[in-house]
DNA sequence: GAGGCGTGGTG
DNA sequence: TCACCAAGCCT
């Protein structure tokens, strides 16, 4: 199939069927297309919009972001994830505003959080410049359409999805084009019971052809994942307050705030004594185990009573009393927030 | 190249 | 309950 025809077909497919009233879509800027493919980063539309809408409604250009504490913009992509990219996000707005918003692959590149697919995406979508991409979509449909076998992540397999890709992608209505490839993978050449039937390319699909749709794009080898255990300190004070810790700037839930963390629970007396609280009641809570993407953690919640002497004085900004009945305006982890909402009920 | 980095939905 | 998955990027 030429590439003429490959795009035809698709652009009549996305004409008819395509998702056309994305929040991000109205109006497209560079600013909102860009906020969107970052957030859209390894997460669902369905859950990427309520964010989206947040974000734009308290930063409605892209300098008033630039302009906003981190801790802001944390709090408000709170409960979404990937953290590293609300903190690229802050970082690469600051050079936005100083510079102007990139329109090359290479400067959008030089962005913090922007990858070579990302780049692409803002480069069709926001400007309409002929630029290929591959996100989970592409490769999918990609590797179904021309029958590629083997790990798409494999460098090779990698360069080779590429070139299709680059192959594939027009010159004129570039923004409708990358819109309506994604759009195909998302809807109808799905990773589970795909509507082959209902496909554009299906008459040249060479999966489709051998009946192996099913079998692409071939699955990474999977590793189990280790499972780690600690225990959460839920220290309350007479306030009905909570002791929070900020969490280092990197790393897991980097930037967030999270409950004091210990190793087991025998540790418990110690670190009160080493924080000067005295502790009235302690009750242990069940086990929980969140799952992250690389491991398992089973976690201890263990609530404390304390009193804490007045003037405690905790680290500089490293340590905080929470009212978390009240304001909202913070950055938990989402396990945390799900402990915080339990305890409300009571 | 391989591993770190979240969360919520699904079968 | 559990493995797997969903619009990747960075080190």
């Amino acid at each position: 199939m030429t590439p003429e025809n490959f795009q035809l077909q698709l652009l009549a497919w996305f004409d008819q069927s395509g998702r056309k009233d994305l929040p991000w879509q109205h109006p497209i800027s560079s600013y909102r297309v860009w906020l969107s493919e970052v957030m859209l980063q390894q997460t669902q539309v369905v859950t990427v919009i309520p964010y989206f809408n947040k974000f734009i409604k308290r930063y409605p250009t892209v300098n008033e972001l630039a302009n906003a504490p981190l801790d802001d913009v944390l709090s408000l992509w709170a409960g979404l994830g990937y953290y590293a990219r609300a903190r690229n996000l802050h970082k690469a707005a600051k050079q936005i505003a100083k510079a102007g918003f990139p329109e090359t692959l290479e400067s959008l590149v030089d962005l913090p959080g922007v990858g070579r697919s990302t780049a692409g995406a803002v480069l069709s979508i926001a400007f309409n410049k002929s630029h290929a991409i591959l996100d989970g979509n592409v490769r999918r449909v990609l590797a179904r359409f021309k029958l590629i076998e083997g790990w798409t992540g494999g460098s090779a397999v990698n360069k080779q999805l590429w070139d299709i890709s680059e192959y594939f992608t027009p010159d004129a209505r570039v923004a409708d084009y990358t819109q309506a490839i994604m759009d195909l993978g998302a809807t109808v050449c799905t990773r589970s019971k795909p509507l082959c039937l209902q496909c554009p390319l299906q008459s040249d699909c060479l999966a489709l052809a051998q009946d192996k749709v099913h079998l692409l794009p071939t699955p990474k080898l999977s590793k189990k994942i280790p499972v780690k255990q600690l225990v959460f300190i839920i220290a309350t004070n007479k306030n009905g307050e909570i002791l929070l810790e900020k969490r280092p700037p990197t790393g897991i839930w980097g930037g967030l705030w999270s409950l004091p963390e210990l190793e087991n629970k025998q540790d418990v007396s110690a670190w009160a004594d080493k924080h000067q609280l005295v502790i009235h009641k302690r009750t242990e809570l069940k086990v929980k185990r969140h799952t992250f993407s690389h491991y398992h953690l089973d976690y201890a919640p263990i609530q404390l009573i304390v009193d804490s002497p007045t003037n405690n004085v905790m680290e500089a900004g490293l340590r905080i009393w929470y009212k978390h009945t009240q304001h909202k305006n913070i950055a938990l982890p989402a396990p945390i927030n799900q402990l915080f909402d339990e305890f409300k009920e009571e």
